[in-house]
DNA sequence: CGGCTTCTTGATCTCGATCAATCAGCGTGG
DNA sequence: CCACGCTGATTGATCGAGATCAAGAAGCCG
């Protein structure tokens, strides 16, 4: 949809000149706040790397930590295999967010991630990005700060994994999303989800057919239009309060 | 216990005098990989604090963010109030750990963090170790990575919010403490619990009756011994094993 | 078309929440 | 010193949200 066309061809050339001088996405990436010459220096440690098709991994849990990876287009999906369970879908990314910043402190990533679709990211070295962050305080700032964002965003998944009710869990899902793409110029309320109910549920805590039931709910209670992968939110207001409420004042489920 | 005692009137002094060379927790806190002259400009920004008495609080949820604290003695529980729904409780602090991290980018504390007993904080105020962090690069590379090994917590945690069994959950928490005081060089045996089962249940996102009753059933097993707050893990092994197992593979549980 | 995977829908079962006492520890004041 | 009240911990009985089991129904692609 809002995605440029990978069918065209003229990625490679599109992809060899990218910079992140003219990158759409750079007011929300690492070089956010950046000068010129600053941003020069950054995207000269940058590589480009060939777009990754739908089910390609970017690294394997516990391949060694090299660099950090920034998503220019698409989307991706972290999962963590630990012992005897089964996998853990940690986390999603969508464009200018920043993955691998978990494996920094160790020499390995602690999960695959894995390309939901058509997805291309910038490779940033992490041992040069460490050295440039030295420079420019700017971007040692933006570094410290978007990994503060991650954890209060994790603390945010903890309280929506311990305390909320499964209404609850898809509705936050949805508010979240809209959230994301809003910022990121798309439509808040019409987007496609590149991800499967499955990989849904395991994110949220929930089983397969739980969430299909309550996506089933959300539609019949026409806060939501769901075809397939396609979403259309039709109120996201009261999704917005679901997402919050106590399951107690929910006046008439019956 | 293991602790230094308050009573004495010999605290003050001591604390005074406390210096980021002659601190036992240095070898696990930030200043880790730092030289002695580092340490020593380290040392110059840190502000001791007086002690925290129980249920005292060391920031509010909302105040602005100004410093990190590292925890010298004593526990800290974070709690997070959001909406109209309980408290969260996200964390809980043991000495050498860093608090505040999630804070860094937002103006404001993501929580409350209250000490569980008698505790001591050091005070780092946030923008000088930024700026040191510039000079000293082990420094930097450190915060980067407590705040890395911080993320990778959170995602061990979500596992265990959302895929484990309350008896799994406690086996965990468990395992978990007793690794982090061998850690400290406490008995990973015996330990006196700090946080009551209500902050147990509300951290694993069980009701306090179970945390009770599992308590009770491990005790059965022979798992652990529980008078009160004092803990003796019996069986470290098994309670690994119980943590990470599936819930099918149990054998004789009848 | 057939052979996939993914999604939906229905029926049943279970783990842990919730409700409801009771009990134990402990500081306070008579 | 002991009765009182408070908070925290235990124990028992019941209930319900969501998992699990079991078929179908759509898509999707060679």
């Amino acid at each position: 949809m809002s995605m440029p066309d990978i069918t065209t061809g003229k990625w490679h050339s599109l992809f060899n000149e990218a910079h992140c001088q003219t990158c759409s996405l750079s007011p929300l990436c690492l070089p956010l706040s950046l000068e010129f010459t600053d941003m020069d220096e950054f995207d000269a440690i940058i590589r480009r790397r060939a777009p990754l098709k739908k089910g390609e991994t970017l690294f394997l849990q516990d391949a060694t930590f090299t660099s950090l990876y920034a998503v220019r287009s698409g989307s991706l999906k972290q999962v963590t295999t630990e012992g005897s369970g089964e996998d853990q879908l940690t986390n999603f990314y969508l464009p200018s967010e920043l993955v691998g910043l978990d494996g920094i402190d160790e020499t390995r990533y602690p999960g695959t991630v894995i390309a939901l679709e058509t997805t291309t990211v910038c490779e940033i070295p992490f041992d040069r990005l460490e050295a440039l962050s030295q420079d420019i305080p700017e971007l040692r700032s933006q570094l410290f700060r978007t990994m503060s964002k991650e954890l209060r965003d994790d603390r945010r998944m903890m309280r929506l994994l311990s305390r909320k009710s499964a209404d609850q869990r898809l509705a936050s899902f949805f508010v979240s999303l809209s959230e994301r793409f809003r910022r990121r110029g798309y439509s808040p309320y019409s987007f496609r989800l590149s991800m499967s109910r499955a990989d849904i549920g395991n994110y949220l805590g929930l089983a397969v057919e739980t969430v299909s039931r309550i996506l089933n709910r959300f539609q019949q209670q026409s806060l939501v239009a769901v075809s397939g992968r396609e979403v259309h939110i039709l109120d996201l207001d009261t999704l917005g309060c679901v997402a919050e409420e106590r399951a107690l004042d929910s006046p008439g489920v019956s």
